[in-house]
DNA sequence: AAACAAGTGTTGCAATTGCAACAAAAATGA
DNA sequence: TCATTTTTGTTGCAATTGCAACACTTGTTT
């Protein structure tokens, strides 16, 4: 598993934190800590835990746009407009990371081994995260929900090497993903089972083509 | 306008780029180089020009996975399946440069300075595409094309600071973006006006809320 | 300028989907 | 353990959408 410190012994991390000031916090579950670094341009980084980012669009309406997990990072695409509000809310006892953005992105004069070394990193999370979301948007371009469902099984499947699916969440939540009536999901699901493309047994899902 | 090599001066890139071994080849309009790159891991990034990255999945189909344009980067979502084709294909007569993953990720004894503002341009330029890409999601994720709609009008107004939007595309690629039918798009269109949402002439969107 | 290709507006109709509502099952937690 | 919440399966129905087909406009090429 690849992380932003991934290949730097505990004191180059150290020693590295400390340069960029950065700012190590520890949550409790179900806290909204957006506030705490609204103010100024960050790049968050979860050590351990895991956290949602909604948007709270000015009609009143709420958008999960991100759920993160340890070794994922956030903050770096969230607009500086004030008409946006944002909430950063723990799920869990999480562990988090903050830098200041200008900071990471100033001319480096010290530390420069760690500090290419966290970029190189920084950019293989990224580049992972373009990655899925890649993945989810060819999901979501799909016309029909079978069709979403098809793409979306075998992105799965091809990532895991492995015609059983074990859902990573639950089917109110794959709905969601797939951006689809649950219900009209499900009735997609039982005729794909019936057709026999696929057998089903609680969060597993066997590919039978 | 950033790009891989902003802050860097002519001499710099010129020694970097020899250092990680760069390619650049120019391309005239309409070619498909995947195969002079398919067999290495690569970062690519087009100095000029533009390109399409298709894929075409095992059952025939043709995914337009994304339309690339001066300073963008690609390459390095691209999975290493053997069953996975891909095409890159210019537009227009094209510029690119080409490196090394492996290269780019192993320590680099020399050159730290201009390496360093190399990795926090790819940072930026990353960050940028994933912005992009979770506008994109979030305009899928609405379910009528009307929303579609008023959220892609929402975001666009929104990122130009501007209510008279001018589409970036034809209104055929505009539903492509979308992911919806172009007629009943147009359709929809044509209710918007009615409603006195917004005024359209040609490609040229007013927002009227 | 003529010929051709690509983009746009419009419409009827059938298919798909979202919505609402409810019961049953499963998971959670006190 | 029992109570409560969350998840799941199911169905009828109305609304939305995709599809097909066509005419018309606009843009491109020779």
């Amino acid at each position: 598993m690849e992380g932003l410190f991934t290949h730097l012994d505990e004191n180059e991390k150290k020693n590295l934190l400390k340069h960029l000031e950065a700012s190590i916090i520890n949550f409790s579950e179900n806290i909204n800590f957006y506030s705490m670094v609204k103010e100024v341009k960050i790049i968050g980084y979860i050590e351990s835990g895991c956290i949602e980012i909604i948007r709270n669009n000015p009609n009143g309406s709420r958008t999960i746009i991100e759920e993160l997990v340890e070794n994922d990072i956030f903050g770096y695409t969230i607009s500086s407009d004030p008409g946006e509000e944002f909430e950063f809310i723990t799920k869990t006892k999480t562990k988090v990371i903050v830098m200041d953005y200008k900071k990471i992105m100033q001319q480096q004069p010290m530390e420069l081994t760690s500090y290419s070394q966290m970029m190189r990193n920084l950019f293989e999370l990224t580049a992972k995260k373009i990655k899925e979301k890649n993945e989810h948007i060819e999901i979501l371009t799909k016309k029909t929900i079978r069709d979403k469902l098809l793409e979306y099984f075998r992105i799965t499947s091809f990532n895991n090497r492995h015609k059983v699916i074990d859902l990573p969440f639950t089917y109110t939540e794959l709905a969601e993903y797939l951006a689809v009536d649950r219900s009209a999901m499900s009735r997609e699901i039982k005729m794909l089972k019936d057709e026999g493309f696929i057998a089903v047994k609680g969060r597993k899902i066997t590919l039978l083509y």
